[in-house]
DNA sequence: ATGGTTTTTACTGCGTC
DNA sequence: GACGCGGTAAAAACCAT
């Protein structure tokens, strides 16, 4: 590898432990933490990038330590690259960092001490990398299957890099942990699946990937709020054959029970299917049974009964 | 670990087609 | 009789403590 020689000297080696701001983000008033090797600062709710050119010295080196960012930090300012996708990965800037040298020669010696530092743990570092296109190409390939726009895949990039920085995939599996993190990203989004969606089209089991989730929330602090039931809607009724009519009427039956308060601790898919259900039997045309929605909507029947019961009567329906 | 809550499982009874 | 629905009891799963 390079020849070059740098003075070593260094005090932040643990800068490197996640320095997270709290300042809140102005579109979801979620947390903010400060990405560092991106030199960003992003929103944990919704992964918006508030600030982008954090590059002070410190983050500067800092892009270093972390190895794809590396490649992509390395190259001029770090830009608006929320993520890079794949095919980003294959920039190689090892070359750069020389030549670049008389732009940023100071910062460049900082940087080449900490290659230095680093050198050591080179083997882990390169593990580390392998790991990281291994998990976006599986979240990526997640995604499509699920159908999960880019800015979720994006959200589930920048929290899985957290996870790797922060050391969390010790005993877990690569496929564990980027399914979570995939599985938290829509939920951030606004656009979840269900952890059985999730577990489908990936190469865990549910259990593991609801270990993993659990994990990751937890050590990365993440804020996830539970899911709004009518995100739901759509999809069960889509599988069924239902009128427009009976799925406004599922809507708004989750509205009201919404601003009542009546939803609180119970499983956001449930009340969906449930609202579905009475949906359809509000309205005209519309032959759902309670097993058919049961089977779309993997919940038993007797949650829906009890689920739809309780939206008619928090809107009030003379049940019939 | 424990306890409280929700969901599931399994079963039963009822009315209707 | 089969089907859709409703209720119940016990078990399992979940969550915070």
């Amino acid at each position: 590898m390079r020849g070059i020689q740098a003075p070593s000297t260094t005090n932040e080696t643990q800068r490197t432990a996640n320095a997270t701001a709290h300042q809140r983000c102005s579109e979801c008033d979620d947390r903010l933490i400060v990405d560092q090797r991106q030199g960003e600062r992003v929103c944990v709710g919704c992964g918006l990038v508030v600030e982008e050119d954090l590059i002070d010295p410190g983050p500067e080196w800092r892009a270093f330590n972390s190895e794809e960012n590396e490649q992509r930090s390395r190259v001029g300012s770090p830009r608006t690259v929320l993520l890079h996708d794949k095919g980003m990965s294959s920039k190689i800037d090892w070359q750069n960092r020389d030549a670049h040298g008389n732009t940023l020669s100071t910062s460049q010696r900082e940087k080449m001490q900490r290659l230095r530092t680093w050198d050591e743990r080179f083997r882990t570092r390169d593990a580390k990398s392998r790991n990281l296109k291994h998990a976006l190409g599986e979240i990526d390939r997640m995604a499509s299957a699920l159908e999960l726009p880019g800015t979720v895949r994006e959200t589930a990039s920048v929290v899985y890099r957290q996870a790797l920085d922060n050391d969390l995939l010790r005993g877990r599996s690569i496929e564990g942990v980027s399914t979570a993190v995939l599985y938290a990203a829509a939920r951030q989004a606004q656009l979840p699946r269900t952890l059985d969606e999730v577990a489908a089209v990936s190469r865990v089991d549910e259990l593991e990937l609801k270990r993993a989730y659990r994990y990751v929330v937890r050590e990365l602090d993440l804020e996830i709020q539970p899911a709004d039931p009518e995100s739901y809607v759509a999809r069960i009724a889509g599988e069924l054959d239902i009128t427009n009519e009976a799925v406004y009427r599922a809507r708004e039956l989750l509205s009201i029970a919404k601003e009542q308060g009546i939803l609180s601790g119970k499983s956001p898919v449930g009340l969906a299917a449930a609202a579905v259900y009475a949906g359809g039997l509000l309205t005209d045309g519309n032959d759902v049974t309670q097993a058919r929605v049961s089977e779309v909507s993997e919940m038993s029947e007797v949650t829906i009964r009890k689920r739809y019961r309780e939206l008619l009567e928090a809107a009030g329906v003379t049940d019939n």
